[in-house]
DNA sequence: TTGACATTTCGATGATTCGCGATACGATGA
DNA sequence: TCATCGTATCGCGAATCATCGAAATGTCAA
C-alpha cells in the first residue's frame, strides 16, 4: 500500500471513517436491511453493497459511490462485483500496514 | 490524543507531511540552518523554530506558521515558547497513539 | 433486443482548503 | 517608551472537496 497525503485525505471525512467503522461489524452497524441479509452478503458475496451503506449513511447513493471508491483506491476497502452489485469491505491488511507505517515511518 | 477526521485532514497535506517527516532528524533534514544550530535549538529549546522550517519548505511563513499550529492542535507536534521564538517538535508519544488507534479501532 | 435495476460518471453549486501578503500581537533591547 | 523582530492572524483569490440530481454504463432476465 502507498501511504501518502491521498490516503489520509480519504480519511479525513467524517462519513468515510464511519463507512470503516460500520464495515468491521456490519451485521451490528448496517441496519437499513436485515441482520441475516446482512451475513449472508457479508459471507456469500464478500462486502456489502452501495445502496445499503448510502442508506445508512443517509446521502445520495453517488455520493457514496464515489467515497467507496476513494477508499478504494487509497487501499482501505476491497471491493467485489456480483453481476449488478458491487460489495465493499475492509482491507485489514492494510489497515495493519497502516498502523505500522504510522509507528515507524511517519 | 483525540483521533478524529480533523487529525487526518492534518495529515492530508505534503507538506504537512514532510514538516513531520524533517523532525525526526532535524540535524539532516533542516538545511536552511547549520546542523550545529539545528543541535543546539532541539537540545535547549526543544524544537526548530517557524521561520527556519518555512526556509525548509520554500513557503510564506504565514502558511507554515499556520501548518504548524495545525500539527500542534491535533496533537502531531509540542510547541515551547522561548521570547520571540516558537519552537515545534514531533509529539512521539501520540504518534505512536496514533498507531495503535489505526490497528484497533480504525 | 429490450427493460429494469445497481452502480458509476458527469455537471453544477456551495463549502473548504491552499498559499500569499498585509497586518496585529508579543517579546526584547535600546 | 519605542523600534525591531519572530510569530500568529486576517482577508483574499485560486484550487479542491462535498453533495446533489441527471445521465451513462453495465448486467441480468424476459
Amino acid at each position: 500500500m502507498n501511504v501518502n497525503a491521498k490516503l489520509f485525505m480519504a480519511l479525513s471525512n467524517q462519513t468515510r471513517l464511519n463507512i470503516l467503522q460500520w464495515l468491521k461489524d456490519p451485521e451490528k452497524e448496517i441496519t437499513s436491511v436485515s441482520s441475516e441479509e446482512v451475513r449472508y452478503m457479508m459471507k456469500e458475496k464478500g462486502g456489502i453493497c452501495v445502496a445499503d451503506i448510502a442508506e445508512n449513511a443517509g446521502l445520495a447513493q453517488s455520493t457514496i459511490s464515489k467515497y467507496l471508491s476513494d477508499l478504494h483506491n487509497c487501499g482501505l476497502l476491497i471491493s467485489e462485483r456480483h453481476g449488478k452489485w458491487t460489495y465493499y469491505r475492509r482491507n485489514e491488511e492494510n489497515i495493519q500496514e497502516l498502523s505500522k507505517y504510522i509507528a515507524k515511518e511517519l
